[in-house]
DNA sequence: GCAGTGATGGGACTTGGTCTCATCACTGTA
DNA sequence: TACAGTGATGAGACCAAGTCCCATCACTGC
C-alpha cells in the first residue's frame, strides 16, 4: 500500500461515498473503505470518530452561521440576521464547486436511518447555535428561538431545492426565496 | 433463570434505566441489562431493535398527535389544532403517573450523544407528521410546516419544564402557556 | 549518517447486533 | 392422562464496529 500519500481524510471520504453509492451503507465495511483509500482500518478511525463520521467531517456550518449573524448590521431584525447567515452559507459552504459532493452525500444519507439520526442531531444543534447567536445580538430568548426555528426550516427547504437535479440557481438565491416564503407563512399563522 | 415471567419488555426497560443511571450508558452492556431482567441477550434483541431502542419503545406520540389534530374543530386555525394535539399528549402520554419514568429517561438521554441522535430524529419525524396532519386538514403546505415547527418548539420547551424537578403543573397547562409564548414571539419576528 | 517526530499498519480485544437451533411452558385435543 | 402444536426463550456461533497497543515507516533537522 502506498503510505504517506497526502489527503488521507479526503481519500477516505471519497472512497466511502463511492462504496456507499455502489453497495449501500450497510453492505460497506470500514475495512472496505480503508482498503479503497489505500489505508488500514485503524487509520480510518484515526481520521473519523466512527463509520458515520466519514460523511460528517468538520462542522463548518455552525461557525459560518454564527459569524455571519454576529456580523449582521445592528439595525437588522432577527430574521434579517438569519438571512445574512444563509447568504454566508451560500458563499462559503454551499458553493457550485461543492454541489456535486453535497448532492451525493445527501442521497446516501437518505438511504439509512443511522445517518439520518446524526444529520438530525446536527440540525438540532445548529438551530440551537443560531438561537444563541441571535440572543447575543440582543434578541429576546423566545423571539430568537422562533427565528432560529424558522431559519432552520428555510435552510432545510433551500438545501433540498438546491440539491435538486434540475436546480441551476445559486444557494443564496434559493435560500432568500425560501426564507421569504417562511416569513410570509409565519405571519399567516 | 425464571423463564416466562410476564412483561419482559418492561423489565428490560426498567433494568436498562437503572443500569444507565448507576453506571452510565457506555459502561452498561446489553448482557448486563438482560441479566438484571433475568433474560438472555438474544431475548433483548427480540424486544428491541438495538441498545438505544430500549429507551425509545413504541412511538405513541405520533399517533396521539395525528389523531388529535385530525379531530380538532374544523373552524380551528393551525396553531389551535396543534394546541389540541399538545393537550392530547398531556392526557395520554405525559401523565402524572408516567412522569417519574419520563424524567429518568430524559436524564439518561442527556448523557450520551448516541441517545440524543435518536431523540433528534424522532423529533424531526414527529414534526413532519404534524405538518402532514395539518395539510390534511386543509392548510397550505408552507403554513402547515411553520405551524408544525412552532408546535415542536413549544413541545420541546413544555417537555423540559414539565420534567423540571420543581414543576408540579400538569403537562397540558405547561404546554398551553408554552404555545402561547411561541405564538406571541412569532408575531414579533 | 543518525535520532526524533508523527502518521501508519497490524493485530488482539470488547461489544453491538444477527442468526440458527434446541428447549421450555402453555394450550387444545383426544 | 397423553400428546402434538405454538410461541417465547436460551445458548452459542458469527460478523462488523470500535478501542487499544506496539512495531514500523517516511520525513525532518542536526
Amino acid at each position: 500500500m502506498a503510505r504517506w500519500e497526502p489527503h488521507a481524510s479526503e481519500r477516505l471520504a471519497e472512497a466511502a461515498l463511492e462504496l456507499f453509492a455502489e453497495n449501500g451503507y450497510e453492505n460497506t465495511t470500514v475495512v472496505d473503505i480503508a482498503a479503497r483509500a489505500g489505508l488500514a482500518k485503524s487509520t480510518f478511525f484515526r481520521h473519523f470518530q466512527d463509520k458515520r463520521g466519514v460523511l460528517f467531517g468538520e462542522d463548518v456550518l455552525t461557525g459560518v452561521l454564527r459569524a455571519a449573524i454576529a456580523g449582521a448590521p445592528e439595525e437588522a431584525g432577527v430574521l434579517e440576521a438569519v438571512a445574512c447567515g444563509l447568504a454566508a452559507l451560500g458563499r462559503e459552504v454551499f458553493t457550485a464547486e461543492r454541489r456535486p459532493f453535497t448532492v451525493r452525500r445527501r442521497a446516501v444519507i437518505e438511504t439509512h436511518a443511522d445517518l439520518q439520526e446524526r444529520e438530525a442531531l446536527k440540525g438540532v444543534n445548529l438551530t440551537a447555535a443560531v438561537g444563541a447567536a441571535l440572543v447575543e445580538r440582543g434578541a429576546e430568548v423566545m423571539v430568537a428561538e422562533v427565528a432560529a426555528e424558522l431559519g432552520a426550516l428555510a435552510l432545510k427547504r433551500a438545501y433540498e431545492q438546491w440539491c435538486d437535479l434540475a436546480n441551476t440557481e445559486e444557494f443564496a438565491d434559493v435560500a432568500r426565496r425560501s426564507l421569504d416564503g417562511v416569513k410570509a407563512a409565519a405571519s399567516a399563522v
